[in-house]
This record gives C-alpha cells, sequence and structure tokens, in this order.
DNA sequence: TTAGATGCAAATGGTTTGCATGCGT
DNA sequence: ACGCATGCAAACCATTTGCATCTAA
C-alpha cells in the first residue's frame, strides 16, 4: 500500500511533495477527456499510449468509481493493450497527484473515484456501487477534535444503504 | 465476504434475521466479561473453549479495535489453543450477532470493533490504529437523503489523522 | 541515449473454504 | 449420539513486485 520505493512510482511522490506537481489544476472537476497528455505532464508523469487510455476512459465521462479490475476491463474492451500492473500503477500515481481519490469501503476492492474534491459516499450493499453525495447534502456540524500532536488528513464518511424492505 | 453458505456460520445469521437473536443485549456497551458463556447463548452460538476464550480477550478491556491477526495473536500468547480460521469465524458471528461492529478503513485489513454501537473513528495513518471518536464529539447535521427505494443502514465516518508536522 | 514505463509471471498477504476430526448439548 | 465447531492446509483474490524489455523525451 505504501509506495516506499523509488522504482515503480518514479518521482512522483517525491515531486508531490515538494510541491512541484500542481495535482489538481485550476478547479478542474472533471478533467477535460481531450486534454489527458496535458494532464498527465501537469501530474509530472510521461504521456504514454495506456496512460493516455486510461486516463481517457477514466475522465471523459466523469464522476466515476472504479476499481482497478474495472478499469482494466475497459481497457481491454476498448482495445487498448495493457497490464492490469500498469493499471494500478497508473491508478497509484493520479491518486498521488490529486486527480483520484481512493475510497475505502469494503475492507476488499479499493474504489478510486474521478472526483478527487472532498465529498462522501453512498455504498449500495449487495450491489456494491458507490455514488458520489452531494457535498451540501451532508454537514458535518462539528469537526472532532484529534488527539495532541494529531492533524486531519481528511474525512471520509459512506453512508451504506440497502434496498428497501417495501 | 458475503456468508451465504449454510456451513460455517450455522445458523446464527438466519436466526438473527428472524430476531430470535437479541444481539445487543439490554444496554451492554462493554460485556461483562465474566459472563462470556451467557453472551454467547444469547448470541446463539455454542460456548466453546475457545469461543469463550476470544470473547474473553475481546469484551474484557472494552473498547478494542482489532483485526483476526492481532486477537489471534494474544489468543496463542494467552496459551489458548485456537486457529486462525475458528478465530475468523467467530469474529463474523459476534458480528452478525450484533456485539461486534467492522470497520472498513484502508482497504487491505479489516478491524473489528467491540464498541457495537454507532460512532465514528479516527484512523492515525502509518500507525494503523483506529480510535473511537466520543459519540457527541460529532454531528452529523444533515442526513443525506437515500436514492428512491433505498434506505439507510449506517454510516461511518472515518478522520484520517497524520502526526503534525510541528 | 537513457531514465522512466510496461508486461509478464511469480510472490504476497489477508481471508475463506473443504473436509476430517472433536466436542457441547 | 447428533450436529455444530475446530483445525489444517489448500484455495482464493486483490494487489504488489522483480526484472527484462520497450519507449517517450
Amino acid at each position: 500500500m505504501t509506495p516506499s520505493r523509488t522504482k515503480v512510482f518514479t518521482n512522483v511522490p517525491e515531486r508531490a511533495e515538494r510541491g512541484e506537481i500542481s495535482g489538481q489544476h485550476a478547479g478542474l472537476t472533471g478533467c477535460p477527456w481531450h486534454d489527458v497528455k496535458a494532464m498527465l505532464r501537469d501530474a509530472g508523469m510521461r504521456s504514454t499510449r495506456q496512460r493516455i487510455a486510461l486516463g481517457w476512459l477514466l475522465f471523459a465521462k466523469g464522476g466515476r468509481h472504479m476499481t482497478a479490475e474495472m478499469l482494466y476491463e475497459e481497457a481491454i474492451n476498448a482495445k487498448v493493450p495493457v497490464s492490469l500492473a500498469t493499471v494500478y500503477n497508473t491508478l497509484h500515481q493520479l491518486t498521488v497527484a490529486g486527480l483520484l481519490r481512493q475510497v475505502a469501503v469494503d475492507g476488499s476492492k479499493t474504489y478510486f473515484d474521478t472526483n478527487a474534491s472532498q465529498h462522501h459516499h453512498f455504498f449500495v450493499e449487495g450491489e456494491n456501487a458507490l455514488l458520489d453525495i452531494a457535498d451540501d447534502d451532508v454537514v458535518v456540524a462539528k469537526t472532532p477534535v484529534p488527539p495532541e500532536g494529531y492533524e486531519i488528513v481528511r474525512i471520509d464518511m459512506v453512508v451504506r444503504l440497502r434496498r428497501k424492505a417495501r
């Protein structure tokens, strides 16, 4: 989970830490599909064939929640030659760059949300589907006070849903 | 993840569904360690040596967040002969019975919280530690409206923490 | 040219399962 | 005695890694 090596993730994490990478470019909500290359460059990543394709699949349709496997299948269906390992690498790099957000919801699969801004989720049990919750639909009135010496990184809320019994 | 078979989890899930199992017995916050057997019986589980030991380890100290592996180690250290598989089974059964609560936090390990009541968590990145957030320390002012046909099962909030940079 | 990217296949790590044996009730 | 419970080892599955081979810059 923690990219400690410098092998696969190249210098993206380091550069992001030094603030050399913009991450969220100028208020982009759903990155423009016609400029994945620019997005990649901004993220400090080389624009290779597979990354462009993956970026296109991810951001073309806006607000999506996908697992590595899902993206991999889409890529294969779209006749884009790519390996699962590369899908994982790309997803992680885009996450580090701040263009994707990882959502831990049920302990097994990991979801990546193309909406990297602060918001919460509905999770439909059984269907394993994730839905964004409109930001203004939930309000955390009193932010909890973290223990001494710690600071809040982010707050994730998951509202678990079930089909109504009727 | 989903116990669809009737093999290992015996009839606990079904009975719980039919309301035959009390689950949360009368306002028990941290179950009394001196009566694990009663707790098990109430949960519709046979009180075997290992379940009693695990129940004791889990509930004796109150509010804990443990993974199967952690509990397994504690059991081994306590000279209680038990297998990892049994630890998993027991944890799941206690969860179904409403005595434990599963907390999904980082996609890999699954945590089980001995506090099964509605509350939220701090998660310390790096240390992989979970902390309860005092119930009145957070207030979700506006509960999100679920999509048509769905109902809210529960709301989980995870406040991710990091050691302050100083 | 060359650092960085890709793809495979093998390795991991948490969790589950099949089945023979054990043990509450 | 009966039927659920246990233990083990193998099976699983999502994810990661090592390394040889490519390729964007």
